[in-house]
DNA sequence: GTAAGCCTTCGAGTGCGCGCGAAGTCAAGC
DNA sequence: GCTTGACTTCGCGCGCACTCGAAGGCTTAC
């Protein structure tokens, strides 16, 4: 999981599942301040692996390149401004969680129409596929059907 | 919940949540054929607005204009569609959970990054606040906790 | 020495889903 | 008849996160 010796742009963006072009763009925009070999070239270790795995979290969730930015600029500013991240990271992770909600909702729509094209297609008046179960699918049957179509 | 007569752009774009532009550009876009009052003007009835909302959960998951346009170019077909849209949608559907379940890891990340600083705030070896659950979190208690920071 | 190959910077391009302003049209009210 | 106001079409602009190409430099292999 992690490299002994620092890795190339080409390696490091391979083991984080990124395009060498992301990285250097997130160089470029300040993210991270990457150390660089004696012919100029970047050297990723273990730090900046670690934290670009933790921004890539946070782009996965959505947050935009100025909340990087942010956090990146308390992570800089030293370990007194823990507090400060924790809250920058509880906002994010309330917003993710609403987005989260409401993405479930619209799945849920959309298994609701599937499960209504099953029942027709079945022509006996139950669904000829009982739709099989995903353990995502778990907090749903708690919300109301709202097939509307 | 559904309106007596055809409501103009406005109350339309009011009912679904999306702006009058966004009406005219999915117009414009060819995924529905709005009738039109005696002056030019979009009147959305029912059908109408059931086939937005539903439109608008695939938006909200994702789907692009092109998967839009296909899924109403069946519906103009007709009833004998009904077999490749709902292909279409499992497909759609696929998609959403993976990107569902990178979302759950992602925030799960986020999650165990706050709970650390917590420890590290709470300064008494166990987590301050108990990180408050939440119903959205029931599957992830399942995943390894991945603290990778 | 020189060719290969990966690196560098810089800047421009892309794709998507709107957002928006301009300019014109139409129906209703006074 | 004239204003008012919501509607129409048209088409450019935008914000974001890349994405890519051009032009050049460094190291290593032969």
């Amino acid at each position: 999981m992690s490299a002994l010796v620092p890795l190339s742009i080409q390696e490091a963006a391979a083991r984080l599942g990124v395009s060498p072009h992301t990285l250097r763009y997130y160089d470029r925009e300040g993210l991270l301040d990457v150390p660089r070999a004696s012919g100029g070239e970047r050297r990723y270790s273990d730090r900046e692996l670690t934290l670009l795995r933790f921004l890539l979290h946070l782009r996965g969730t959505g947050m935009g390149m100025a909340g990087l930015r942010a956090y990146m600029a308390l992570v800089r500013e030293g370990e007194h401004t823990a507090p400060e991240r924790r809250a920058l990271l509880v906002a994010h992770e309330q917003e993710v969680e609403a987005r989260l909600l409401s993405l479930q909702a619209d799945l849920s729509a959309i298994r609701a129409k599937i499960a209504r094209y099953d029942a027709h297609l079945g022509c006996d008046g139950a669904p000829a596929r009982p739709v099989l179960d995903s353990p995502v699918l778990a907090a749903q049957r708690t919300a109301p059907p709202e097939v509307n179509a």
